[in-house]
DNA sequence: GTACTAAGTCAGAATAATCTGCGTACTTGA
DNA sequence: TCAAGTACGCAGATTATTCTGACTTAGTAC
């Protein structure tokens, strides 16, 4: 199974089922990631703005505390959707931005805003 | 904002900031439904077996309960994702199979599969 | 010497999601 | 008469997630 495959091939996949291998499925993963109250909007505002502080994250986030703030970008960080670097001064600055990685969601945002254009009244 | 902007424009209109209108995301409403430990399995086997009756759907997704078979199918269907036909014969007989809505998540699947193959080891 | 800043941390409470085990209905076959 | 098949529903327990509100660190301005 390779990852440029069409997707004629992997419909066809789907239907043999054989693009889960039982409990190696590829896009569980992923949906775990994206797991949690606030993930995707934290992943929208590091597109609109990279890089962004925890500060500014948390004044575009309307509603989010700082612990889940702070927990879910280590939860972004550890699946290396995010990265973060920190300036050593005082006060402390730190700044997060979406990695190669995380940025590779976007043609799935893209495919999930289409369908939410068409079938979210 | 229209369904069939292509790719280029929704990163343009990400990165303006356009895309979430403030609590009117088009994505969200679609993490939610996803959400749950269940759902992608659920839609999974709806994929590749359509259609597929509860007792047959309890056997495919190993560990699954009742009561979470049962929850989790509601609530695909209370976002018509999933369409329920009960057979009146006894013993009872009740399918289940994606509805149009539920089968255009195929794309996007499609995408997160893509994804998973190159960044998930 | 007191207040202020940014980026957190921590303990405990509240809420949500999931699991366990049992009960229901009705009919057929042994 | 008793178990088996089929698709569930429900109460209560357990586990996971999120929230609340106070506390930290170190330097700089007042």
């Amino acid at each position: 199974m390779n990852k440029d495959m069409t997707y004629e091939e992997y419909v066809e996949k789907v239907k043999q089922g054989i693009v889960t291998d039982k409990g190696n499925c590829p896009v569980t993963p992923l949906l775990l990631m994206l797991q949690g109250k606030w993930k995707s909007q934290i992943i929208y505002e590091l597109c609109i703005h990279d890089p962004i502080r925890f500060g500014e994250l948390r004044k575009a986030i309307e509603g989010i505390t700082n612990t889940m703030l702070t927990s879910s970008l280590r939860e972004l960080e550890d699946d290396g959707l995010v990265s973060r670097i920190q300036f050593n001064e005082i006060p402390p600055h730190v700044e997060y931005s979406l990695t190669e990685k995380g940025k590779a969601l976007l043609p799935i945002f893209y495919e999930m805003t289409k369908w939410g254009f068409k079938y979210i009244p």
